[in-house]
This record gives C-alpha cells, structure tokens and sequence, in this order.
DNA sequence: ACGAATAAGTGTATGATTGACATTTATTAT
DNA sequence: ATAATAAATGTCAATCATACACTTATTCGT
C-alpha cells in the first residue's frame, strides 16, 4: 500500500518553481515599483521583477524574504503573496511555476541599500516598461490587492517613514488609489481610527507653515488592525 | 550568455506541484465542506481536501478545473485560487508545492455526480474533522477568502440554485458569516442592488405562505458586479 | 368551515457616517 | 511689513445603518 504511494508521487513530472517580488516604493508623491535588469530569468534587455527559485528546505515566506533581502538588503518588510502563476508557457524556457509576493518599502529610507549587483531602478507606476513574461499581470494582481488590504487595514503606514505627516499620508492614499481626496474629511476619516498619535514636531520644508509629525500608536496597531474600513468611496477599484 | 541562463535553470531543484481544492457547498441551513477519504495523497484514514498534481501541459486553472471534475464531474464551476502552500515539511513523503483553489457549487442541484471513485462526504464546517496536512489552514485562508468576496461580489448566489428565495439567500449569507442578521435589513440591502428579478412563482413546502422565487438579473450581473459593498458589518471577520 | 400555526413580507424612527464646501493660521522669504 | 505657501479646521445636508413589531397568505387539523 505504502508502495503504491510512493509510485504515484515518482511517476509526477516535477516544476521548477520560482517567486517573483512586486516591491512597492512611495517617493512622497508617486506609488513606485522596483524593477531590475539583470534579472537570473533572462539576459534580455527586460525588465522584469526580482525573482528567484524556491530552494530545497525553505518555506516560501523565507525564499521570498530572501530574494528581497538579495536586492535591497532590507529584512522585517511587509511581504504578502498574491497568487500564483503557472500558465504551461509564460517562461519559454522551461515550465516554471512562479508565486507572486507583493512588498512594501519606503523608497527614501533604504535608496542607499539597494544592491548593485543587480540593475535595480524605481518606476512610476503611471509608466511601467515593458516586463518580462507574465510579470505586468502580475503587477495588476498586486496593485488589486494593495487596494483592497490598504482599504481595511493600516498597511499603508509600512509605505510611510516612522514619522510622517497627515498631507504625506494623504498622498499616499491617493497614490494607491488614483484619485483625489479632500484632506477636510480625509483628515476626518484617518483620524476617527485612533491609530495615529501626533507628535510635538512639525516637519517643514515643504510648507512654510510646516506640518505635525504622527506615529502609529504601535499598541493598537494590532488591536485595531481592522478598524479601517471603508476607505474605497469607488469600491470599482477592488478586485 | 544564452548557454549560462539555461546552466542557472538546469542547477535549480525541482520540486512537485499539487493542487487542493476547498469545494464549499450549501444545502440550505449551513456550510458544507466537501472532503475526501482516499485522496491520491495518502492511504491514510484521514480525511483531506481533493487535490490532484499539476500535468505538463495545462495551466493551473485547468488543472483546478480538472480536479474538480474528477470528484464532482461539474464543469463551469466558480473556482478562484486562494493561496499557495509550500512548507518543506508539509507533505512528508516529498516536497510538494500546494496551490489551494476555492469551489462553490450547489449541494442538492448535485449529490447525485459525485464519484464514487471518491470516498466523498459533506461535512459542516461548524464540525469539520482533522485534516490531512496543512488543508486546515487552507480551509481557513479559502473562508476568509470567501467572506471578503462575498462581501463585495455577488459570488454568493453560486452556491443556490438557480431560482431561490430570499430567505434562502439570506439563510446563506448568516451561514458564511456565522450571524443572524435582520431580515427586513438584509431584505432591504439586498433589493437595493437591483440585482434580483422576481418571478411569478412561490416555494411553498418551507412555510405555508410560501416565499417568492428570484433569479439574478443577468444583464446587471456583470455590470453592477461590485455594487455589492457592504455586507458585512463587522470588518473583524474580513482576513 | 373555522381556527391555529407557520413563515413571509413589509415600514419607520434614530443615530452615525459620508461628502461637499471656504476660511483662518503659522511660517518663511522678500 | 507683506506676500506667498501649505496646514489646519467646522458645518450642513444627504445617505446609510440599526433596531424594532405587526400583518398576510397559506396549510393543516378539527
């Protein structure tokens, strides 16, 4: 009986598998996406996604954390899976299952540390190249998902320095969602969470005025952590 | 150049490829869950999800769809992939990358094409019992997938029949969020999508009044598919 | 044929939330 | 001192969510 087990699995064609990062930046103005070059898939003058191939004895959150940490040299970033693409030709040289994990980075903050070894470059995402294989599909899956976590619940903040303003804040949210909001009742909104605590400093330079820094009240981070509904007025823009 | 690319791919190891299916059905009070005794998997006495390996040449939701079919023989059913599982020790014989797919289908319209290739049974998911693996935590993850959907889609009524009450539908809706909710409320709620057309004829046998039959209005089924916000009011159950 | 039982169907009032909208304030640069 | 800049803040009307109870159509048992 355990024979027969053992021959259904060896008689299975096996996969190469592979993850692929959409890795987020925000810039203060622009929602941006990390692409590189040299990419280990192809030698072709594409840019495509950081990726790399599931090693034998790692779960896929550790290969996914790995491969970021290869590019960036950042640990501890929110990294989420979005799905999985498998389609029997999306990479022509062989059959590779890949599974797509979504990351978010604040751009300013780590610049400096992304590696060299690969030619990594921040992309708007209002004017992404042309990528490799299925990775702008890949691409549209995430920012979906981005919208609908960022709706309801406080992930955005991960996109944001520890301190930030209400203003940076906003233009993050309307970075993800492409639209503009009114900071009257935005304002309104993120506030009525309880999840920001503000600070005695202002930030200047960009205003004359200059604006109050916040923090997240890190004790109710995870208690509230779903109490941010309803931040899609176009629930269009989910999924 | 070319020669190294395909040296990267040749040194990468392999590794198996599976599919679970989470098959949630409704049969007018609960929840039901549809597992499998003699899943390829395993000679064991354990129940499992039904799950099958990924061939050379389909793609991951013809295999899903493959799958499905092989259990159920239903084709055209509404599958979406929840997540994909790969812990180096989740499967102890071998290696093996799950991609877990959710299912709603209908119970009643159906029990009778069930293989019987399959040892298969209906279980409540209020009373599920263990599961082979990981497919608990794929459970899980496929119900907060379907409460998010559900939530804002119109993917709900996949899982009546055709022609359906209210009460019918609003008996599912407390089924997927696990509460009673008010039935002039959701009666209310549910109108205001104009998504439903009522016909002529009454159920009866359920009540002696007997509750009108509704069908979804096919023509806004497409375009109003995200007028459907709003069904939850109580976030926590949203992943 | 009448009454009891059953579930279906329907409306209203209250409070909370959303969305639209304009002025004042703090600071810097000239 | 003044102008320029962006930050900060409040109100009103409309909409939506919630709580809550009675009437209606039908069947079944007598």
């Amino acid at each position: 009986m355990k024979m027969q087990i053992l021959e259904l699995y060896k008689q299975q064609t096996k996969c190469l598998v592979a993850l692929d990062s959409i890795i987020f930046g925000f810039d203060g103005e622009e929602l941006k996406l990390l692409l590189v070059k040299r990419g280990v898939e192809s030698d072709k003058e594409t840019w495509s996604l950081m990726g790399g191939w599931l090693r034998p004895i790692e779960t896929l959150q550790q290969a996914a954390d790995r491969i970021l940490f290869e590019l960036t040299g950042l640990t501890e970033v929110y990294l989420e899976q979005v799905s999985t693409f498998g389609d029997p030709s999306r990479d022509p040289i062989e059959r590779t299952v890949s599974i797509a994990y979504f990351a978010l980075i604040n751009v300013p903050d780590y610049e400096t540390r992304i590696s060299h070894t690969y030619d990594a470059q921040w992309f708007s995402m209002n004017d992404l190249p042309e990528l490799l294989f299925d990775h702008r599909e890949m691409v549209n899956m995430a920012v979906e998902r981005l919208r609908y976590k960022a709706a309801f619940h406080p992930i955005g903040f991960e996109l944001l320095p520890e301190k930030f303003t209400i203003p940076q804040l906003q233009k993050l949210y309307e970075a993800i969602y492409g639209t503009d909001m009114d900071k009257r009742n935005f304002s309104r909104k993120i506030m009525s969470t309880n999840l920001l605590v503000k600070l005695k400093e202002k930030q200047k330079g960009n205003s004359k005025k200059g604006a109050y820094l916040y923090q997240i009240d890190s004790t109710r981070y995870k208690s509230t952590i779903n109490s941010f509904l309803n931040f899609v007025t176009n629930p269009e823009i989910l999924a």
